[in-house]
Parts: C-alpha cells; sequence; structure tokens
RNA sequence: GGUGGGAUACCGAAGCGGCCAACCGGGGCGGACUGUAAAUCCGCUGGCUACGCCUACGGGGGUUCGAAUCCCUCUCCCACCA
C-alpha cells in the first residue's frame, strides 16, 4: 500500500485529521526509514469496562498498526490518581491505585481483542509524571495561557453558565500534553471531544523541541439512550467484554436511528448493504456482527437464539436461576407471593414486588397473579416470572 | 475581604406554614402493541409486618397545634465587587 492509499484509509471515520500534510510527511519518511510511527491513545482507567465507544478508536489504531506502526495505550494512572473533573460532574471519586492496576488488567485483555499486542505498547505516565514534581509542572503551565485554555467549548460554556471549573481542570490537559512529549508522540488519536487536550499537545510539543503530533479524531458513538455518547457514568455503554447474551440484548435495545452509525464506525459492512433490511433483521445482523467480534461464531447464534426464545416468542429460558424452597418454614403449605418474589431474589423492595404484582408483571408457570396476598403452593419445578426477563425455578427442600 | 444567591427524591427542577411522600421532565420499572429489549400508547416509581406506621426536602437547634416552607447556627457551592 503506498502512502497516498494508507492517508486515505486512515482518514476514513475520522471527524479531524490535522494537519493532514504533516501525516502525509510523517508517513512518507516513515516508509523511507522503515522507522514506525508513534501512535498514542490515552486511556482512562477509571472504569473496568472498554466499551463499544472505545472500539472505534481502537479500530483506527488497529489500523495503523496493519500498516506497520506503533500503538501506545497509554494509561492515565497518574492523572486519573489526581482526579480529573473534565466534562459535566464536578467531582470524580478518587480511586486508588489498587482499583486502577485491577482495571488495567482487564482493559489489556479486552484491548487486544481489537489489537495487535506484537505492536502495543502500554504505558503508564506515572512513569513521567511522578519525576516531573512541582517544578516541572510549573515550567509547563507557563507555555499556555488561560485565554486559550477558555477557548475549550466545555470550558467557556460552564464558565457562561456560571458552572464551576476548577484550577486542576486547566492542569489535566496540560498534563496529557506533557504525555505526548514523554512518548514522542507521531500522532494522537482520541474521540471527538478530545480535541482540545489533543490540540495542546500539539502547541505544547515544540517548547519541548519536538515536532508537533498529528491528531486524529472519530466520532463519538451514541450510547443505548439513544441520545447522549457512550460513557461508563452515564450508563448507557455496551462493554466489549460483556456475556454474548448482553451485547446482543443491548444492540437489541437500541434505537433503530442508531444502526447507520453502529454500522459505519463498528463494521466492514457498508451501510447500503443492509439498509434495507427489516430494522429487526438489520439490529440482529449487527448483535450477531458483535458478538462473533469479541466472543465467537457459535456464541453469536447462541446469543440470537436465545433472544427469540425469551423475548419474540416470550418463552422461558433454558437456564434460570433456582430458588430452595423449605416448606417447613411456612403455615399450611403455602407462602405468600411476596416473600416468594423476595427469596427468589427477583426483586429490590417488597414495595416494588407489590406494585409488580398489581400491574400484572408476575406470572406463575405462565398464571398471571394479581393479587398481592396471594399464598403460593409451591411445586418443584414451578416457574416463577417477575416483569419482562426475570425467571426462577423453585426447588422444594427439607 | 465584602455583598447577594443557592443546597429538594436516581438526575434535572417546582413548591416557599397545613390540601406534601412532595407538581413537572428525564431515567427506571410494568402493561398493551410490534417479526425488535426499537417506536408508540397507558400506568407505576421512599420503605415496611400496609386502609396504618416509619423515614425523608444539606447538618444541628428553635418558633408553631402543625415546617421542605419562618428564625438561629454550621457545612458546602455559585456569582459580583475587591
Amino acid at each position: 500500500m503506498n502512502v497516498d492509499e494508507a492517508l486515505h484509509l486512515l482518514k476514513q471515520g475520522t471527524t479531524e485529521l490535522l494537519p493532514e500534510a504533516t501525516l502525509k510527511q510523517k508517513l512518507e519518511r516513515s516508509a523511507q526509514t522503515g522507522k514506525p510511527l508513534r501512535v498514542k491513545l490515552g486511556i482512562d482507567p477509571s472504569a473496568p469496562h472498554l466499551t463499544l465507544g472505545h472500539a472505534v478508536v481502537l479500530r483506527k489504531l488497529r489500523q495503523f498498526q496493519d500498516l506497520g506502526h506503533t500503538a501506545i495505550l497509554l494509561v492515565g494512572d497518574f492523572t486519573r490518581l489526581v482526579g480529573d473533573p473534565s466534562g459535566e460532574s464536578s467531582t470524580r471519586p478518587l480511586i486508588t491505585k489498587e482499583i486502577i492496576e485491577e482495571n488495567m488488567k482487564t482493559y489489556q485483555e479486552q484491548a487486544f481483542k481489537i489489537l495487535d499486542p506484537e505492536k502495543t505498547e502500554l504505558r503508564y505516565n506515572s512513569e513521567w509524571l511522578n519525576p516531573l514534581g512541582v517544578q516541572g509542572i510549573i515550567q509547563l503551565t507557563s507555555k499556555y495561557t488561560v485565554a486559550r485554555m477558555l477557548e475549550r467549548d466545555d470550558f467557556s460554556k460552564r464558565y457562561e453558565e456560571n458552572s464551576p471549573i476548577s484550577v486542576l481542570e486547566f492542569l489535566y490537559p496540560l498534563l496529557q500534553a506533557y504525555d505526548s512529549v514523554a512518548l514522542e508522540a507521531d500522532l494522537e488519536m482520541g474521540g471527538h471531544d478530545q480535541l482540545f487536550n489533543l490540540l495542546m499537545g500539539r502547541d505544547i510539543q515544540p517548547h519541548y523541541d519536538q515536532e508537533s503530533q498529528v491528531v486524529l479524531t472519530v466520532p463519538l458513538l451514541i450510547g443505548t439512550d439513544g441520545t447522549k455518547s457512550m460513557g461508563q457514568s452515564k450508563g448507557n455503554y455496551i462493554g466489549i467484554s460483556e456475556a454474548p447474551e448482553q451485547i446482543f440484548g443491548k444492540i437489541m435495545s437500541l434505537p433503530d436511528e442508531l444502526m447507520q452509525q453502529y454500522y459505519e464506525l463498528l463494521t466492514n459492512v457498508p451501510w447500503d448493504e443492509v439498509k434495507d433490511l427489516h430494522p429487526k433483521a438489520c439490529k440482529v445482523r449487527l448483535g450477531k456482527i458483535m458478538v462473533s467480534w469479541f466472543h465467537s461464531e457459535a456464541d453469536a447464534q447462541a446469543a440470537e437464539d436465545n433472544f427469540e426464545q425469551v423475548y419474540a416468542r416470550k418463552e422461558v429460558p433454558d437456564d434460570m436461576p433456582e430458588v430452595g424452597v423449605n416448606l417447613a418454614n411456612f403455615e399450611g403449605g403455602s407462602i405468600w407471593i411476596i416473600e416468594l418474589l423476595d427469596q427468589a431474589n427477583l426483586i429490590g423492595t417488597r414495595s416494588e414486588a407489590r406494585r409488580l404484582v398489581q400491574q400484572g408483571g408476575v406470572q406463575i408457570d405462565g398464571e398471571k397473579i394479581t393479587e398481592v396476598d396471594f399464598q403460593v403452593t409451591p411445586q418443584n419445578g414451578m416457574v416463577l416470572k417477575a416483569g419482562k426477563h426475570k425467571f426462577a425455578k423453585i426447588k422444594l427442600e427439607g
């Protein structure tokens, strides 16, 4: 593949690639010298899952690897320890080093479902930020102005809205920029919300006698709620290490309108090929592609079958948790329906269970129960259903 | 340092002495519908040993027959001025 073809490929599915000419130069130089480009991607180790949102960038990173370049997965362990309050929320909970390390273990595993481990460099920014010291940080802060800081969209917005911005938040992008210095990054990529931070790296590097990195951003994947970008703190994510049925189910529950974006950002299937399918079929296909990607084709098929069985045909799943019931503990050999639901762990609170019963969401062996005071005479193998998809099977004991 | 504003349930946001377990929106849950766990429509949404009881409107104290609502104080936050 020649440089122009590579450039064309790399540019696909990006929202920004700046400056393109510089990337071309870098690619050319790399081709001549045989020295791979260093491509940086920072990840926040605060939550244990990588999501489909990450998968979008990771795919892009993989393309660089396939062209022979080096991927640098940068873990912001230092910056995270300091606590990054960036975004809407003011203060993020502090987490410990142990948790970060724990998370990282699973991150690596997950990331390598997409990346080539051979061409990946895993780094922690505490490596250079710790020794940097106050002096180093002060020096760093002298290289950027408050006015430029306020250019950042979410800063200016929050400033106007009178919501707080801590000084720490100004520091955060600077430290991130310094990471690029330490890593001698040729290019840094990220979600589109990272644009400002990435550009700051460009500005800072020359102060340390380095060539500026190229900046590449990809669109933010919309989460399962259909409105906000996918993120773990927002609870609207699909994790790439989730169980096959989970991934499949979550895909199926995405709003139909999201399909185009998901196909374009996460698959090699052209949208034209699937856009005329029935919306359900379109989603099923996507769901299977995703499960196959992170698990296997067999898992994908199984997930689909399970879905059809439980949700489409509303049948009882093959396996479900069992509840042990000891009749000796109950007078007259019967048990209050609310009590039973509670024991089966199908509900959060008993008030919730009452509502569920009143609203017709509880069934025993397919019979709808509507009386809150209903007394059940348990039998072995009785199937209890609470809500749309929570089941339990009764097992007599004693 | 000064002045003013604010803190309400999972989130956002009303209420400003009894009609408040607290309007409304989001979220969540349930039901109906559907070749989707999509969309749409309807309902529910503090807990409990449940026609009653308990806990709740930043923390503590007070006024009152009665407070989320009034007073005092503490904590935290925001803005403006310096």
